[in-house]
DNA sequence: GTTTCTTGTCATATG
DNA sequence: TTCATATGACAAGAA
C-alpha cells in the first residue's frame, strides 16, 4: 500500500502539474486538504501522499518561510496552492515548437496507411533533419519510427534547426502514435472536468490496489509517461484528441512513477551519449539551477520530455536539497535550459560564460563560504591553500600600510574588496590595496630611526616602496614589522603570519636565522594569528549578544501576549461562572424535596456527570479545622522519630 | 583631564 | 609536544 500510495502519489502531482500546463483547472486540493479525501482514505497515513513527492522540499526554501517539516497545512500550501499557481503562471505556450508538431502528427495520424511509405523515403532524402533516436543512436529499445512522422515533423521543424529538444518531442510524438494505435481511448473526457479526472484517478488507486492489475514497470508504461508527458505541452484547443490518443487511467494505474519512468530514461539514453557531448552543449548545462555532478547532462532528445515539466523542474531545483532524488529535475532542467538556449539565449550564455570565466574559481568558493565569523581571506598559500592556518588568515592583513595592526574589522562590511583580496595570495603585492582601517601604533620615536637595510634574499621578499613612491620609511609601522626589519627579517609580517606552518617550519630552519630572530618570527607569527582570534571572538560575542537581545524582546513580547490571554481568559471563565451559579438556582428553585419543600440552593449543588446526567448533590464543606489538625498531627509525628 | 570605545597583546585552556 | 584556536583580561591609543 505504501508503495502503490508512492507512486500514485507521485502520478497525481504530476498528472496535476501537466494538465495545469495545458490550461485544466484540476482541484487537488480536494485530495489535499480534506480528511475525507480519497487519498487519505488509501494511504492510511498522517501525511498526504504528496509529501512525499521531491519538490516537497520547496517548503523549506521558498518565500524564505522555515517551517515545520510536519505541518500538513504548509504541505498544503506550499506543495499544491503555490506549485500550481507557479505552474500556471508560466504557462502553456512558450515552447510552440512543439505544438505545431504535434498537431502535425495528428492530421497523419488520420491516413497514415497512405503516407507511410513515402514520408519514409522523405526522411531519408534530408539527413540534416533526421529523427533524434538515430541521431543519438540508441534507438534499440524504441519502436520504429513511423515515416510519415518523419515526413511531418521535417516538413515542420525544416524552417529551423532542428534542436535536440525539438526532435525529442517528434520522438515521443512517436511514442504517442505508436500508443494510439495499440490501444482505443477510453476515457476521452478526462482532461475536460475535474471531477472526471477524479473519477478516472480512483480507477488508477484501484488498478493499484489490486495485486491482478499490478504490472512491474515496462517501456510501455514508460512510454505511457513520457506521452503523457508529451501530451501536457500541447495546446488545449488539442485536447479532445490529445486525450483521445492517450490511455491516461492505464497510465497511472501502471506501477511505476514518472520520477521513475522518467530517470530510467535519461539515465539509460544520457549514459550512451554523454561521451560524445561536444563542449558547447556541455558549456550550455550552465543553465542548470542545480549541479547534482551526475553525468545525466546530455540534453538528449529523450529528456525533451521534461519541457512539460519546465516549472516543476525549476521550482525543485529552487530548493539546494536536491540530489539524487533530484534526478528527473535534473534531466528537465537540461532539457529546458537546453530548449531555451535554442529559444534565443546562446548569445547571452556566451556572454556569461565569458564572464564567469574571468573570475577566478576561488573567488565564486569564497562567496559560497558561511563560515561568517572568520575574518580571513581564502587566500592560501602555494604550498597548501587549503590548510586551516589559511583559513585564519586575513588578506585585510596589509603589510604595507600597518603591518601586523592592519586587521581590519570591516571586511565583511566592504565585500568588494573582500572578493578581490579573496582572489590573491598571501603576496603582500597583491594585498597593496586593502588597508580600510589603520590602527596601527603610533610608532615610537626610537623605531623612527633610519630603517634598516634588508639584505633582498630569498624569494619571498617584498617590494618596501608602494606604487605612490612613498617609502616605508615614512609610514606608520608596526611594532612588529619595525622589529622585524630591524632584525632584518626578510619577510612581511603578514607572511610570516599566513604562511603554512610548513613553509614557517622550512623558513626557520632554511635562513639561518639566529635565536633572536627565530624568537621573533614566532612572536610575531602568534601574535598576528591572535590578532585574528581576538577579532573573530570580538565578532562572534557581539552577534551573541545580539541574537540575546533579540530573544529577549521576543520573549517579552511572548509574555505580553500571554498576560493577556490570560486576563481574557478569567474574563470568560468568571463569566461562566456566574452563569453556571444563576442556572443552579433556577433549577433548583424549582425542585423539591421529599417533604416538598424547596432545595437550598445553599445546601445543594448540581453535578454534570460523565454521561451527561445533572445530578443534585448535597454541597460538601470541607472541614477546615479537621484537615489542618490532621496535618499537624502528621508533623508532629515525623518530628518524633 | 576623563570617559568610552576600539584594538592589540598576553595568558591560558582546549582540541 | 607542538600548533591552532578561542577567550578573558589588560593596556594603549583615539575620539
Amino acid at each position: 500500500m505504501q508503495i502503490a500510495k508512492k507512486y500514485f502519489s507521485e502520478g497525481l502531482i504530476q498528472l496535476t502539474i501537466l494538465l495545469s500546463l495545458i490550461g485544466v483547472r484540476v482541484d487537488i486540493d480536494s485530495y489535499l486538504s480534506g480528511y475525507y479525501t480519497p487519498l487519505i482514505e488509501i494511504s492510511l497515513g498522517p501525511s498526504s501522499a504528496y509529501t512525499q513527492t521531491p519538490f516537497h522540499n520547496l517548503r523549506e526554501t521558498l518565500d524564505g518561510y522555515s517551517v515545520h517539516p510536519k505541518c500538513p497545512e504548509l504541505d498544503y500550501f506550499f506543495a499544491s496552492r503555490r506549485l500550481l499557481d507557479e505552474v500556471r503562471t508560466l504557462g502553456s505556450r512558450r515552447f510552440p515548437t512543439q505544438l505545431n508538431a504535434w498537431l502535425v502528427h495528428q492530421v497523419s495520424a488520420t491516413d497514415k496507411a497512405e503516407c507511410g511509405p513515402s514520408t519514409s523515403n522523405d526522411t531519408d532524402a534530408e539527413p540534416g533533419v533526421e529523427s533524434p533516436a538515430v541521431e543519438a543512436g540508441d534507438d534499440s529499445e524504441r519502436p520504429p519510427h513511423n515515416g510519415q512522422d518523419g515526413c511531418q515533423t521535417t516538413a515542420e521543424l525544416g524552417r529551423r534547426p532542428c534542436s535536440t529538444g525539438a526532435c525529442g518531442f517528434l520522438k515521443e510524438e512517436d511514442d504517442v502514435k505508436v500508443k494510439a494505435e495499440e490501444e482505443p481511448a477510453p476515457l476521452t473526457q478526462l482532461a475536460h472536468s475535474s471531477t472526471l479526472e477524479q473519477e478516472s484517478l480512483l480507477e488508477g488507486i484501484t488498478a493499484l490496489s489490486d495485486p491482478s492489475r499490478h504490472q512491474p514497470p515496462t517501456i510501455d508504461i514508460d512510454q505511457h509517461w513520457s506521452n503523457l508527458l508529451f501530451l501536457s505541452v500541447t495546446d488545449l484547443d488539442d485536447l479532445d484528441s490529445l486525450v483521445t490518443d492517450t490511455d491516461i487511467p492505464s497510465a497511472i494505474s501502471q506501477d511505476v512513477s514518472l520520477h521513475d519512468a522518467m530517470v530510467t530514461r535519461a539515465f539509460g539514453v544520457a549514459s550512451e551519449r554523454v561521451e560524445s557531448r561536444p563542449a558547447a552543449q556541455q558549456q550550455r548545462s550552465l543553465f542548470r539551477l542545480e549541479s547534482t555532478g551526475s553525468s545525466h547532462s546530455d540534453p538528449s532528445p529523450d529528456m525533451a520530455v521534461g519541457l512539460a515539466a519546465l516549472p516543476f523542474a525549476s521550482v525543485c531545483n529552487l530548493t539546494g536539497n536536491v540530489s539524487s532524488h533530484s534526478a528527473l529535475s535534473g534531466c528537465l532542467d537540461e532539457a529546458v535550459f537546453d530548449q531555451i538556449n535554442q529559444l534565443g539565449l546562446e548569445g547571452l550564455d556566451t556572454q556569461l560564460m565569458s564572464s564567469l570565466e574571468g573570475i577566478n574559481p576561488q573567488v565564486l568558493e569564497d562567496l559560497d563560504s558561511d563560515s561568517g565569523l572568520s575574518l580571513e581571506s581564502s587566500s592560501g598559500g602555494p604550498v597548501s591553500p587549503g590548510s586551516s592556518e589559511m583559513s585564519s588568515s586575513s588578506s585585510s592583513f596589509c603589510e604595507d600600510e600597518c603591518g601586523a595592526t592592519g586587521y581590519s574589522s570591516e571586511v565583511d562590511s566592504v565585500p568588494s574588496k573582500g572578493i578581490m583580496d579573496y582572489n590573491t595570495t598571501w603576496s603582500p603585492i597583491d594585498l597593496s590595496e586593502c588597508v580600510w582601517h589603520d590602527h596601527s601604533y603610533s610608532s615610537p620615536a626610537l623605531f623612527h630611526q633610519p630603517s634598516v637595510a634588508l639584505p633582498h634574499k630569498g624569494i619571498k621578499e617584498e617590494p618596501l616602496s608602494d606604487d605612490d613612491g612613498q617609502t616605508l620609511e615614512d609610514r606608520d609601522l608596526s611594532r612588529d614589522e619595525l622589529r622585524a626589519r630591524a632584525m632584518c627579517i626578510p619577510f612581511s609580517v603578514m607572511q610570516i603570519v599566513n604562511m603554512p606552518v610548513e613553509e614557517f617550519l622550512e623558513v626557520l630552519e632554511g635562513h639561518g636565522f639566529s635565536t633572536d630572530q627565530v624568537t621573533l618570527l614566532r612572536d610575531i607569527r602568534r601574535r598576528g594569528k591572535n590578532k585574528l582570534a581576538a577579532q573573530n571572538c570580538r565578532k562572534r560575542k557581539l552577534d551573541a549578544i545580539t541574537g540575546l537581545q533579540e530573544e529577549v524582546e521576543r520573549l517579552q513580547a511572548q509574555r505580553g501576549r500571554l498576560l493577556k490571554e490570560k486576563q481574557l481568559t478569567a474574563k470568560t471563565m468568571g463569566a461562566v461562572g456566574q452563569q453556571i451559579k444563576q442556572l443552579t438556582r433556577d433549577v433548583l428553585a424549582r425542585l423539591r424535596d421529599s417533604s416538598g419543600r424547596p432545595l437550598n440552593p445553599e445546601r445543594f449543588t448540581l453535578q454534570c456527570g460523565a454521561n451527561g446526567r445533572v445530578v443534585v448533590q448535597p454541597v460538601r464543606r470541607p472541614a477546615v479545622s479537621t484537615s489542618t489538625g490532621n496535618k499537624t498531627d502528621k508533623r508532629k509525628k515525623d518530628k518524633k522519630p
